[in-house]
DNA sequence: TACATTTGCGTAACCAGTTACAAATATTTA
DNA sequence: TAAATATTTGTAACTGGTTACGCAAATGTA
């Protein structure tokens, strides 16, 4: 029996970062073994500019609820490996736009194909959970209302 | 709207990673602003030694699932706030016996007191989903049953 | 008993996020 | 127009996890 379970609601945080974790490693796993040459987390920001046609780092950040030092560093590899082109926008020179390059749209049919794979193992997993989603939504929701940290203020000071 | 809720089954993975760590920084921002001079992840190990007087390293990686480096880096830490203090098996001088220290024990009503606001604070976060832990078990055992990548794998063979 | 294997734990190097700070450019305002 | 403010991007230092490796001690086996 796992510990984390056992303790109930005391166990959820963890339980919820050690899922995640578990999921990050394994996917990056299944992209070294499919010899694919990304990383977890690109693929949000391939199918963003498969969208937009391009896109400045403070917009992917926004898009992503994501700091935008993290999308700096995923940007950064992504140039490295020569998926992304990147310009100086002519209006404001502290813009960088972001393109998909001439390689990445080579190898995105490919890469979709795997993501598609991926959908599958995710429908997999929730397939007998049909309020997963959902009550994920609701979950997030109430955290972007109020943070967990405030949420908690409140309760000790009325206990 | 929420791009990575937008994207349906593609942005799971990274909801769930999100979601995890707004969780850990503001449990640590709570802390913090409770002055309480511990960190996110020592309750669990104040709890496995609230039950069990004396544990090894490899004992708490086990109950926690997590690797073993990661639970010597968190005791490292407790062991310089003296939270815990270590003795050596005597017969088998490999082990390094974990216990709670005085000021531990001390400190532990008080912390007792946060963390069950936490765990109101939980409460509240799934009150309006009824399904969410069994569900969320549901997705634990599942994966562990077989990972993300192994099922991934064969559903892009299968394709 | 000697050797091979396993176990416990520590360290190193890596990954992926955060906040805080800095510098350059744009924009607003006095 | 000049100065204050805001925005965009980048870097540094931190947290908290992982895998890979090494060493010492314990255990199993020939």
């Amino acid at each position: 029996m796992d510990y984390l379970q056992q303790i109930g609601f005391a166990g959820l945080n963890s339980r919820i970062k050690r899922l995640s974790d578990e999921l990050l490693y394994s996917t990056r796993d299944y992209y070294k073994n499919a010899d694919l040459d990304i990383e977890p987390n690109w693929h949000l920001i391939f199918l963003l500019l498969e969208e937009h046609e391009s896109l400045t780092i403070t917009e992917i950040s926004q898009e992503l609820r994501m700091s935008h030092p993290a999308c700096v560093k995923i940007i950064k590899k992504m140039k490295k490996r020569d998926y992304i082109d990147t310009t100086t926008d002519k209006s404001d020179s502290r813009k960088q736009l972001l393109k998909l390059s001439g390689k990445a749209k080579d190898r995105l049919p490919l890469f979709h194909k795997h993501w598609d794979a991926c959908i599958e193992t995710t429908k997999d997993l929730i397939k007998k959970s049909p309020h997963f989603l959902q009550e994920l939504s609701e979950f997030e929701s109430l955290v972007s209302e109020e943070n967990y940290m405030n949420r908690t203020i409140k309760n000790f000071d009325e206990l």
